[in-house]
DNA sequence: CGCAGACTGGAAAGCGTTTACCGTCATGCC
DNA sequence: GGCATGACGGTAAACGCTTTCCAGTCTGCG
């Protein structure tokens, strides 16, 4: 069903027949030729044809979304917003997941310029890889250079547009939140070392438990895969090796939910009686924990629609940035310090 | 950068170019030439035009995935296997969230078939609205009738391809394994009633129950959306107007992380020493809920693999079936029925 | 009445690929 | 040596759409 079939159906010409079904406003037809086309369009269940649309318009209506693994629910959520966003805009969103395979994020994004898609969201944190980084840069200059536009979630570099979240300064509530509570061991069950989201916010903890005239203890920190096992293995060799610890920041609620989880299951330490936790991200569950996860809130969905928005506007000259801001939710997992 | 501008870049014919670069195989070129088109990409970094080869091929790369909520985990884990069985195939996967809004599921499947995609999944759950049903049936047939292949998860319609989980046997364990527990009087936390999930995981249940000898009493079912609120609510109207009953039984695990929460908050009844719950469909989370909850087990992410490779099979003459079992997980939110 | 200008409809030139189809040339066989 | 046979390279016609021109028709106005 093309097009000129329409066309021929209703008896007019293929640009009519254009002007009506996908006219860019630019053009006006006539009433008559109008309903006529519609009609027939109707009849014969005339479907547009996207890929040559974007052919003869060179731009589509699609955008990719690049994540680590969609089951993760910090993704889901920001997929959630993305895709909320995208309604609006009547746009398609692809979806591509790295499963944290390196050199894939790569791979994907040459698929989605290969797509022609309007624009990316590199939702994934980056890494310290310099190698990695600079390819992944030089992919995204040609995609832009080719009037694709792209968007990262966390900061990947200065000159791209991107949405962040206040890893920092959330790893500093969390540590301050924790004090507060008298804890002046604590201890961090932290992520995979070379990613960007979990250095910054393994930093602004550092930073805040510096500012309080602790002394930061290296040694005081594990790190395991970003899972749920990850952050289970990590907690229960923090705490076996730093049995004085009494407040432990978990980079993410994931890894949270498996510190839970192997502090009481392995260890046997109650808490939030003998350790106070507190989770990073507040995704949909942290509050069904057990104890409910006391954690740093990030505005996740809201990210996703950030994100979309920006990748949507005009490129200004200047590298845009969103901030969105980190919020320490104290649920049953933190209580006083011990003693 | 097209592929004419690499073919001259590369002293060769269009023809040749695109052999050497997207050849289906049929057709060698001699080593040579084959040396300096593979160059002269990598040289202009060349990125092939999608589009244009739909259009030309008549056929795309991209796969649809139809949920209804991206962040749920039921949907994220289904999404999670259709995206790795799609990289095997270097296939991109193009998600679209109904947020379960009645005609976007419509909309969407024509949005997919415009974009050409091979294949369309429709992971969620049909509904008993006839008149919805029968124009998505249409929509359906057209996109066959084009060369597109459709799978449903979950039953739709006797005519399609569709990757069937065990709900309702999956109901029936759930309601057994009460039983066995001592449990005699048992209640149900019930999703929308119009979605046909909801519908054989009930109906599964009832006919547990009363093959089990006992009478099946409408006014024990309660049902909410399919949220934690829901759940939430759900649970907390129940258990008030039938306060004896000792086991539920919630149709999906995000509810249930409601109802746990809604017992134990609002109602102040212990789980599992007053009341035994049991969800479905085991989420990732459903181990670490408080008490870890006892659920019938789905393979999510083996139906999403399953739904893809499916898809891409050559269709049979006859609608094909894969049945994947279910299974009862007991933790900690079920015990001995009291007294 | 003649004409500028606004509208409206159509013809046709792309958009970047794929893929018949057609030469050309070397090879092997009688 | 003549000729069928492959292998390989190129030419050009699609694929389904958008959009630029161009031409024709109306309108209003001097």
């Amino acid at each position: 069903m093309t097009l000129l079939q329409v066309a021929e159906h209703a008896g007019v010409s293929l640009a009519t027949a254009s002007r009506v079904l996908h006219g860019s406003g630019t053009r006006t037809v006539g009433e008559e030729l109008r309903r006529r086309v519609e009609s027939a369009a109707e009849e014969l269940r005339y479907i547009s044809n996207a890929p040559a649309q974007a052919l003869a318009r060179s731009t589509s209506s699609v955008v990719g979304l690049i994540v680590h693994d969609v089951a993760d629910p910090y993704f889901g959520a920001i997929a959630a917003g993305a895709m909320r966003a995208a309604r609006e805009h009547r746009l398609l969103v692809m979806i591509a997941a790295t499963f944290r395979e390196p050199g894939l994020e790569l791979e994907y994004l040459r698929g989605l310029r290969a797509q022609r898609a309007r624009a990316v969201i590199l939702a994934g944190s980056g890494t310290v890889d310099a190698a990695a980084t600079e390819r992944l840069a030089e992919e995204i200059a040609g995609f832009e250079a080719d009037g694709g536009r792209v968007v990262c979630i966390g900061e990947r570099g200065p000159d791209l547009d991107t949405v962040a979240m206040a890893n920092r300064s959330g790893g500093g509530l969390a540590v301050q939140g924790l004090w507060e509570l008298g804890h002046r061991r604590i201890g961090v069950v932290s992520g995979p070392e070379e990613l960007l989201t979990v250095r910054h916010r393994l930093d602004g903890a550092r930073r805040a438990l510096r500012a309080l005239g602790a002394p930061w203890d290296p040694g005081a920190v594990r790190s395991g895969d970003f899972t749920r096992e990850g952050g289970r293995g990590a907690a229960v060799r923090l705490l076996t090796e730093r049995p004085e610890l009494t407040g432990v920041l978990v980079l993410n609620d994931v890894m949270a939910a498996g510190a839970l989880a192997g502090l009481r299951d392995d260890l046997g330490l109650a808490v939030p009686e003998q350790v106070s936790v507190v989770g990073f991200d507040d995704v949909p569950f942290a509050a069904d924990l057990c104890p409910p996860l006391s954690t740093v809130r990030l505005p996740l969905e809201a990210a996703g629609e950030a994100a979309l928005r920006l990748v949507l506007e005009d490129g200004a000259e200047v590298p845009r940035q969103v901030k969105l801001p980190a919020e320490l939710i104290l649920r049953g997992s933190t209580g006083l310090a011990r003693r």
